[in-house]
DNA sequence: TTACAAATGAATTTCAAATTCATTTGTTAA
DNA sequence: TTAACAAATGAATTTGAAATTCATTTGTAA
């Protein structure tokens, strides 16, 4: 395995974690195009959901935006990639990086739109309890906390 | 105070409880349009968020589309209308009646997008949790639960 | 190196939502 | 009741996110 450092995009990367996204793209018989290896380095650059005009801009017509909105859904397909709502309307984005703890939530400021990432969430008996209530089976949620934060309580 | 019954789109309605919304639109120096009074007697009839279009359908050109959207959003402003984000990328609204328990959530089906109204929360102590955590205040939340209703089970 | 399916870019389309502006409609006061 | 006027409406247009079409380009595997 070939461990040289590729640049791209302004970042850094190890190429040895790059690897793991190719053998996933390869392994769905999916074309390693220079659009997607992008999109896919610039979504591991970001500790936030992003949105596909951030990435779009982020890319500097290294790709259209058309081919991120495809990209994107291609990865939400084979589960690559994870979409969040924070309720103006507009998708947002995150990259589930291989072996970590996919399932989260976030904290969105309601003044700043400052993001913070959560551990928290509520136990599965409460899922339990829903799925016994109603009849439904296969019960996944949505969840996203909103609030002010400490810095624009402060002014 | 007049009781007399009304007729409007079908439906019929206790005069006394139109009263109600009339007050707070009122109360708001708010006219007491008829597109207004359709709208809010048809969120009424339902026992479900449902999207602008489905009111402009269900109003049978007593009212524009582009005065739906504005209504709702003066709704909403005003605290009579609560919106909820199914996933779907289209807004659905619901009337806050009165009095009524109005912090609730839904299960929505994967399959054939029934929904049920749901009681069941999480405790408190979790948004407590983490306000402690992140220093945000006035913490609100956004949850939906989706999975296959018992119908499609079966299929 | 070639062949070809798959992916891309550019332009267009779709759809929800918002906005503009001339006309209409509630409301309040005469 | 009527008159006056701000507010709200309808009709048309615009906006913005997202999807799609199609000719061209690009990975990939023979």
């Amino acid at each position: 395995m070939n461990n040289k450092v590729i640049q791209c995009c302004g970042n850094i990367h190890d190429r040895s974690n790059l690897e793991k996204w190719i053998d996933r793209l390869q392994s769905n018989d999916l074309k390693l195009t220079k659009p997607r290896r992008a999109i896919l380095e610039y979504l591991h650059n970001q500790n936030h959901p992003i949105t596909n005009r951030e990435i779009y801009d982020g890319l500097y017509n290294n790709c259209d935006l058309a081919s991120v909105y495809r990209t994107i859904n291609l990865f939400i397909e084979i589960g690559l990639v994870q979409q969040f709502d924070f309720g103006d309307g507009i998708a947002r984005f995150e990259l589930i990086e291989p072996g970590e703890h996919s399932h989260h939530h976030h904290i969105i400021c309601n003044d700043c739109s400052k993001v913070i990432e959560l551990d928290h969430c509520f136990p599965d008996s409460l899922s339990e309890t829903i799925a016994k209530h109603t009849g439904f089976s296969g019960i996944t949620h949505k969840l996203e906390f909103f609030g002010t934060c400490s810095n624009c309580n402060d002014k």
